[in-house]
DNA sequence: TGTCATGAAGTGTATATACACGTTGTGAGA
DNA sequence: TCTCACAACGTGTATATACACTTCATGACA
């Protein structure tokens, strides 16, 4: 295949493409409107999802997020850092579970508000509904458990 | 509101976990796939924009890709040790357009099988035309010039 | 009981991303 | 001509991401 073609092809098709500059933009966008909390984006997911899914295994956790599981354990450092969340290592084996803290809790009742400026802005965009976008979102994914 | 209300209504609708997830299962799918050629699918598509838009300025090329200028600038710098791409110093005023190599457009068509595949294993995941979809991420993604 | 496979988690290293801030060349207007 | 706003680019720092490799605790089985 000559090389015009090439670039042509991969220019108009390619789907990681799209998908991650659609993921920097919409990063910046909820960044942006959260930064007053001092949360990122992926930092407020995060505490949501450790709220929502109880004590979890990283690894879990990590499955769900369609996360590597270091990246993760990465992640929670600020967190942890910042008391939003805690390990807990009574527990048997090497599992050493994460659950929020009450600090936490606080932290995502204060960042909500702003959470819902960029959410709705982004719905806006949307023609159609946001719930097939969801839909198509976790199908283009592929493997692992959904949230 | 509710903090188990909040958690609820975040996990269950926000866009922006759902498109950072999807943007990291699509990364490592196509990572994967490019492995043997030694690029990532950040540097694949990144030559092939370049190669697209010929000798490009980073300010102009990140407005096409939603990329933070700073964050293109530091991701040419493997593709410019490689010798993939090159500056163009010799231009007037402080732009230092970029452009690809020889070596590089040879790089594209190694790698060009190996984003088929990739590629393809993208597309099969959706019943729908692949091509709405990227309509659909560009909607979401926003502001800024399309590629 | 000793060994060892297995699963959970961390570390080393490299790329990816963005904001705040600094640097530099150009051209417009005093 | 001088000054200065502006545009283009780089640097410092921090988070985000992943792979390869390592560490560690448990339980199964010889």
């Amino acid at each position: 295949m000559d090389t015009e073609q090439i670039i042509e092809d991969v220019g108009d098709r390619c789907l990681a493409l799209r998908a991650l500059s659609t993921a920097r933009a919409i990063t910046r966008r909820y960044d942006a409107a959260l930064r007053p909390s001092g949360l990122t984006i992926t930092q407020f997911t995060l505490l949501i999802s450790i709220a929502r899914l109880k004590p979890v295994a990283i690894s879990a956790l990590a499955d769900v997020l369609s996360m590597e599981r270091t990246s993760l354990s990465r992640n929670l450092k600020p967190l942890e850092a910042a008391g939003l969340v805690e390990r807990m290592a009574e527990t048997s084996g090497r599992a050493k579970p994460i659950r929020i803290t009450d600090a936490g809790r606080k932290k995502l009742e204060e960042a909500y508000p702003m959470w819902i400026k960029a959410q709705q802005a982004t719905e806006e965009k949307l023609t159609d509904s946001a719930q097939s976008v969801s839909d198509m979102l976790y199908t283009l994914r592929g493997e692992g458990p959904r949230y």
